[in-house]
Formats: C-alpha cells, sequence, structure tokens
DNA sequence: GAAGATACGGAGGCACCCTCCGTTTAACAA
DNA sequence: TTGTTAAACGGAGGGTGCCTCCGTATCTTC
C-alpha cells in the first residue's frame, strides 16, 4: 500500500524536505514560545515562506498535532506495556505519573494535550483516539478486577488529568500534581473493606443560593 | 478612608463615567466572546477610545480582574457560609460544586480562576487570595476535624479544580467534572482506619458507586 | 472665568494571520 | 536530454488586533 498507486505521481522531493524541515522547526519553535508562537517564525525558522508552511499545515493546530503526534504516541505505548502490571490501579497511577513526566519535559506536552482534549473536530481525532484508548485499557482492566469505580470514562479522567497539568508553568507545580494524582486516584479505588454504605457521597444538592 | 486627603482632588466626573462604561462592556464582550476577545471591541461597544480603555486597564488581565473580582467574591463569601455546615468534607464538596455552576453560568469565570491561578504576579494577588483563603478555611476545619488528609494545600486544590472546568466548552463537561469532583473528594477523605478519634469504627470510604 | 491638571480619542507603527497568484521546479514521458 | 505539466514555492498584500503617543478637549479648583 505504499507504492504510488495507479497514477499518483511520486510526491515531489522538495515538498517531502520542507514538510519536514517546518516540523523541525515547529517544535523548537513552540517549545520555546508556547502554543501562541508565530507561524511566521516558524516559517522563518524553517527556511521556507509562509505559505509553503500553510500549505502542508492549513491550521495551527494541524502542525501542533504534526509535532505532538509523536508524544502523544509514547504515551500510549507506555499504557501498553503497563497493562500487565501486578497491581491494576497502580499501573494506572504509574501512566498518570508518566504524563506528568512528559509535560515536564516537554513543554508542549500541555498544549498537544489540551489539543487532543478539546475541540472535538476531527483533526485532533488521532490524538484523542489514542489517549483515550490507552487510558481505557488501564481502566477497565482496574474496573473489571473490581479495584476501581467503574463509573469513570476515559474521556473524564483524560480531562482531569490534562486540567491539573494544566498550570504547569508554576513554580511547584510538579510536586502539586503529583500530590493531586495521588488524591485522584484514592478516590477511584474501590476500598475493598468498604461495602458499607456511608453517609456521604450522596448527591449534595448544588442549588446554592447565590445573590446577584 | 473614602474621602480625598490631602492635595488629591476631585477625581473627574468622565473619568469615572468612562471607567464602568468600559467595565460594563468588557463584561458583555467576554462572554461573548471569551478571554481572547478584541479590546477593540469592547472600547467601540463602550463608546470611548482605544486609549481610554488602556489607561484605565493597561493590561488585558487588569480589565480582566476588574470584571469579575465581583464574581470571585461572590465564591469566597459561599465559602463563608459553608464554614458552618455540619460535615466539613461535604462542605468543600459543595463549594466545590458551586464553582462549576459559576463556571457555567458566567462563562467568562474560568478565566478569571485561571488568571487567579497562574501568573503570580501582583496583579491578581486579589483573585488569589481571596479564593485561597476561601478553601483555606473549608480546608482547615475538615482537617482539623480528622475527616481530610492535611497534605492538600489550598493552591493545590485550587489548581486542581481550576484545571477540570478549564475543559468547560464541551458537550457533557459539567457532569464529567462534577463525577471528577466527586471521586476527587473522595480521595481527600481520611481512609485508613488510623485515626481511632474519629469514629474508628466505620471507615469513612465512600466509593459508592454513582449513576451518572 | 481662568488656569492648570486630567482625561480623551484615534492615528500610527508593529506583529501576526491567512490568501492568492505569478514564478519556479521536480517528475515523467518521449 | 529535453519538453511538458502538475505540483510546490514564496511572499506581497489586505485584514485585524495590540499598544503608544500626543495634540485636543474637558473638568476641577480657585
Amino acid at each position: 500500500m505504499d507504492d504510488q498507486t495507479d497514477q499518483t505521481r511520486k510526491p515531489r522531493a522538495d515538498a517531502v524536505r520542507n514538510r519536514e524541515r517546518v516540523l523541525e522547526a515547529a517544535k523548537v519553535v513552540f517549545t520555546a514560545g508556547g502554543p501562541e508562537a508565530s507561524l511566521e517564525a516558524v516559517a522563518k525558522r524553517a527556511g521556507v515562506g509562509i505559505g509553503t508552511l500553510y500549505r502542508h499545515f492549513p491550521t495551527r493546530e494541524d502542525l501542533f498535532e504534526a509535532v505532538y503526534r509523536r508524544e502523544v504516541e509514547q504515551l500510549s505505548e507506555l499504557a501498553e506495556q503497563l497493562k500487565n502490571a501486578k497491581d491494576p490501579v497502580d499501573a494506572l497511577r504509574r501512566w498518570l505519573r508518566s504524563g506528568v513526566e512528559f509535560v515536564a519535559t516537554k513543554k508542549g506536552m500541555v498544549a498537544a494535550l489540551a489539543l487532543a482534549v478539546q475541540s472535538g473536530s476531527e483533526l485532533h481525532a488521532f490524538s484523542f483516539e489514542r489517549l483515550t484508548k490507552a487510558i481505557s485499557s488501564l481502566l477497565d482492566r482496574a474496573a473489571a478486577a473490581g479495584a476501581m469505580r467503574a463509573d469513570i470514562s476515559p474521556e473524564d479522567l483524560l480531562r482531569a488529568f490534562f486540567g491539573m497539568c494544566y498550570m504547569h508553568d508554576q513554580p511547584g507545580w510538579q510536586s502539586s500534581v503529583l500530590r493531586m494524582l495521588d488524591v485522584f486516584v484514592d478516590g477511584l479505588r474501590v476500598q475493598t473493606a468498604a461495602k458499607a454504605k456511608v453517609r456521604a457521597a450522596k448527591p449534595a444538592k448544588t442549588a446554592v443560593k447565590r445573590k446577584r
């Protein structure tokens, strides 16, 4: 399926080269300047015209996704590995912690996750699906083992995780997030002894009056 | 302290009026267009020049904070009220849930929270302090009662909460966040039987099934 | 009413976004 | 090789928004 089928031309060499250059430049620029960085700066750094950049990546998101696709894949693969860990809850915890590390290392990762999570457009289907599946595999196993509540969807978790990482530019964010994740995972855990009904988690009416 | 002291002039009437107009316009524009909305649009709607806007609010954040200061205060006051609730953990849960409602109602609220949480600049000291204190009062009480782990700081919680609300523009975000908050609060509960002081007999664990 | 402080407005310079199209270049056929 | 042609290139240009600057208008005070 890789060969050009029928009357499709071989892609032009310069096109391939330029695409690669843009990606490389984007990686650098996004890492330094965040996801808001100027696309013109990317083009300049890549040594191509702005038009070329836009031809290859019609939207900022397209470019962004292409840049961080690999990272997403890595996170996803990690989940695959963790699937076989003994303690399913701990596996999930580990995965989340690795996610934090990713964010810490690659500054653009948060934005990539944000993209994956936000805006349901087809463009991000890849990242979103990939990560959702990754989480899902961990979640399902833990739930099946009866070690974790089953009413939390992978999407929920992804969003929560991403959200927690969102303030990644503050001092001390990392340990804060790690703490929060622990709390969170604790909350997910089904307490073996806790078949007893507790008087706590009743729907807690949210109708709090608000003066306006 | 309201009177002009010494040689301070009375503020000009037009200045006061314009400031108010800008605030009102900003409220509308930010609500509609999110925190990225054009400041020039705000100025136009307020019927003032762009220069006037910038004189009153030198940065976008300044304007933003001014607009949402009131909301922050309301959230803060709510915490004050909840302080006297019977169950301290439940009080916290309620507060968080109200926060979600705020976000749902006032679209700009997320951004306001973001501001409060991010960027340690002095500009946001108000919001941040206010909310931190609000949470703190709830957190402390719960911790003092031995009902909740004590190693979570108000800042941690604020960040986590804000983060979860961050994807407020997706369909179904609200119920997702509410679920996550429940998980989270469950995780905050002191779980081990280690605290014999408070109801050692019943495990204060609340991993009950919650229908979505 | 005059003086002086204060505020006003919007032009203007800059940066970025994105599109459009004349020019260049690589792939393929002869 | 050379010619043909589709594909890709680059960057000018029109649009929007940001923010500053400063001549002008207006308000307060005496």
